[in-house]
DNA sequence: TTAACTGGAAAA
DNA sequence: TTTCCAGTTAAC
């Protein structure tokens, strides 16, 4: 035997015997409940369930429930969380000991270890994927540190809140429910002008004089710094925590922990916050649910509307959906009386704002500004600024003829031209091909333009018709977030408004607003709407809003009404008619061919399931999945067991998505 | 990673 | 029928 080969036995064989001798080392078990159930961190969907681990003694008071650890598992270390400690378990073979508590800090708590449980199972994942989404990673120099104190008292200021929820009823009952400790749901469509970020920040003051913690989400980091400061102001210093995902780990952890160590229960931030570990939750707030930065684009894909009412339901807490429009599924949620509705009366709305439509035709001011348009931009400027909400005009950032305007197309396969870098040529996004000298095929000129955007354009056109008044934009990735309350004329593009600091805006003007109804998307009316309700919120008390387009569609009739209400209703019957959600549950499996046809196949479904499909999608495929809501929950489930059979067999995945936003 | 299991082939 | 072995599977 060569010397390197016998080397190599006796070292595997000293390899074997200290397996053997690890084997015969029993470790000696915790004196009460020696079994931790642990969750492994594994995408593997057929191991989404507890496995047995036995706890060393040195380990009895470190593997709490809710703390990470180490296992051994199938030969690999793995992470996972200690869910429960009992006392046997019904594993009938031998326990492996955990290899390690990472660290004593409970950062899972049971709730929130059960709401991942039904997140997962709404929406046909694993709880190791949405734990994921729930659970920052652990910095270790931060958990070392201590967290702040206990907040102290929160004093109501029953004016003050009377005051910020002026024009809206019933809210002084729903704030009273609050601070009695009990858990009533509503839907708040807010009036325009409306200062929401210190209503919620009331709320959030009567939960906690009720001794409990409250929970507010909201779509961006813009809107978290307004309800931030909103929250300050109203219950002072020190009460409340920003979790803020852009932060960096050690903030972010240091912020988790706070909340998790109970010292912080007032918890503002944006969609992950929905599984924030608060303690004594008593009510969750979510800002403006129609916003589609709700929706987690990670596996499983949850909704954050959809997260909080599970957590109402399952921790018995009060919840709040608020927002200027109202999505469909909110409106959902009233019909069925499983939250009531909170809104101005007609009076209020009369008081707060006048919207018009000012017909696209008649145009004297530029190209896009009709006469009363512009009559209200001027009057607006006369004592104060003036939003201008523009639609973006280039759907995709492709290139066109400097002259003709003609789209920029590839020479070699007629697909888009993109700009790669300022000083590079041009490229095809389809076939990659540099397109270093290009002409157009219109006109045969040679320049190329960038897309204009929006409101470059528009503010240059309003420049000139409003000589000498000051034009600010915002929008793409100049986005400001306030605006001066001094005469300005303020051009953005939908969701990128600034806030007039300290008041409204005179007027607000709504361009073009036959552009996002020309959608093909199912929920572009209503997307529309939210849109305009959310800028023409802004204006000031007593303010105009003008809306430049059609008056004979719908959306733009319940944004001249202000009735979001009626327009979700109105939509959510269309809805109905049409077996789309919230109606229906309706579910997408995209994924190689075969593997499709085999899920539709292996699938449980409940009685009247209507499949749609397979499609092809690319070199894949695509069934879509339908229900009434009713049987939801069985689709969901049967959804699930797919996944965990097709796991278990090692079969090609399959992605499967729950009520996706977008579907088209 | 690896112990337990499976099934097929060789040995008896 | 038993035994052996290689490949597979489940996984605490």
């Amino acid at each position: 035997m060569l010397p390197g080969l016998r080397a190599a036995v006796a070292d595997s064989k000293a390899k074997a015997a200290a397996t053997r001798a690890r084997k015969a080392a029993d470790v000696e078990p915790a004196p009460t409940d020696p079994v931790a159930r642990v969750l492994v961190d594994l995408p593997l969907a057929h191991l989404d369930r507890p496995f047995d681990y036995l706890v060393p003694v040195k380990d009895a008071h470190t593997a709490v429930p809710g703390a990470r650890v180490k296992v051994r598992f199938a030969g690999q270390d793995v992470d996972g969380y200690v869910v429960e400690r009992v006392a046997e378990s019904d594993h009938p073979g031998r326990l492996a000991p955990l290899r390690r508590v990472v660290s004593a800090e409970p950062v899972l708590l049971p709730e929130v270890a059960a709401l991942a449980a039904a997140v997962a199972e709404r929406y046909a994942g694993s709880r190791a994927d949405v734990l994921r989404l729930a659970v920052p990673p652990r910095h270790a120099t931060t958990e070392a540190k201590p967290s702040p104190d206990p907040d102290g008292r929160v004093e109501i200021d029953a004016a003050a809140a009377a005051a910020a929820w002026a024009g809206h009823e019933p809210a002084a009952a729903f704030l009273a429910h609050l601070a009695a400790g009990g858990s009533p749901r509503a839907v708040w469509s807010a009036a325009p002008a409306t200062d929401w970020p210190t209503a919620l920040a009331h709320t959030a003051a009567h939960t906690h004089a009720s001794g409990r913690g409250a929970l507010l989400v909201v779509p961006d980091h813009r809107d978290l710094a307004r309800v931030d400061d909103a929250l300050t102001k109203v219950l002072g210093e020190g009460h409340h925590v920003t979790l803020r995902a852009e932060a960096g780990p050690a903030a972010r952890y240091r912020d988790f922990l706070a909340v998790s160590r109970g010292r912080r229960r007032i918890v503002l931030g944006t969609r992950a916050a929905a599984f924030a570990p608060v303690h004594d939750l008593g009510l969750v707030v979510l800002w403006d649910d129609g916003d589609d930065l709700h929706s987690e684009p990670r596996a499983p894909y949850p909704h954050t509307r959809e997260v909080l009412v599970l957590r109402a339901e399952q921790q018995q807490t009060a919840l709040l959906l608020a927002g200027f429009g109202r999505s469909v599924e909110a409106q959902q949620l009233v019909r069925s009386g499983w939250a009531h509705e909170i809104a101005p009366p007609r009076n209020v709305l009369r008081a707060r704002a006048t919207v018009t439509i000012a017909e696209s035709g008649e145009r004297e001011h530029g190209a896009r500004l009709p006469r009363a348009a512009y009559d209200a931009v001027r009057a607006g400027l006369a004592d104060g600024p003036v939003l201008v909400q523009t639609p973006r005009s280039g759907y995709a950032p492709s290139l066109a003829c400097e002259r003709c305007r003609t789209p920029a197309r590839c020479t070699h396969c007629t697909g888009p031209l993109q700009l790669a870098g300022a000083a590079d040529p041009p490229y095809c996004r389809w076939c990659g091909e540099r397109a270093a000298d290009w002409s157009c095929a219109a006109c045969g000129h040679r320049g190329l333009r960038a897309p204009v955007v929006g409101e470059s354009r528009t503010a240059e056109e309003l420049g000139r018709t409003f000589p000498g008044v000051p034009v600010l934009t915002s929008g793409g990735s100049q986005i400001r977030a306030e605006a001066p309350a001094t005469p300005a004329i303020v051009v953005a593009t939908p969701g990128a408004e600034p806030v007039v600091t300290g008041g409204g805006y005179a007027a607000v003007v709504l361009l073009d607003t036959w552009l996002p109804l020309g959608r093909v998307d199912l929920r572009a009316e209503e997307e529309a709407l939210r849109r305009w309700f959310n800028a023409a919120a802004l204006v000031r008390a007593g303010g105009r809003v003008i809306a430049v387009g059609a008056p004979e569609h719908a959306p733009l009739q319940a944004l001249v009404r202000w009735d979001p209400a009626g327009f979700a209703e109105r939509e959510a019957a269309q809805r109905a008619e049409a077996h789309l959600p919230p109606a229906s549950r309706l579910a997408t499996v995209t994924g190689d061919p075969g593997a499709v046809d085999d899920v539709v196949t292996l699938l449980d479904l409940p009685d009247g399931t209507e499949v749609l499909g397979p499609v092809p999608d690319g070199d894949q495929s695509r069934v879509v999945l339908r229900v009434p809501s009713a049987a939801g929950t069985a689709l969901s489930r049967a959804l699930g067991e797919v996944q965990r059979v097709r796991s278990a067999r090692k079969l090609d995945a399959v992605r499967i998505q729950v009520d996706p936003v977008d579907l088209d």
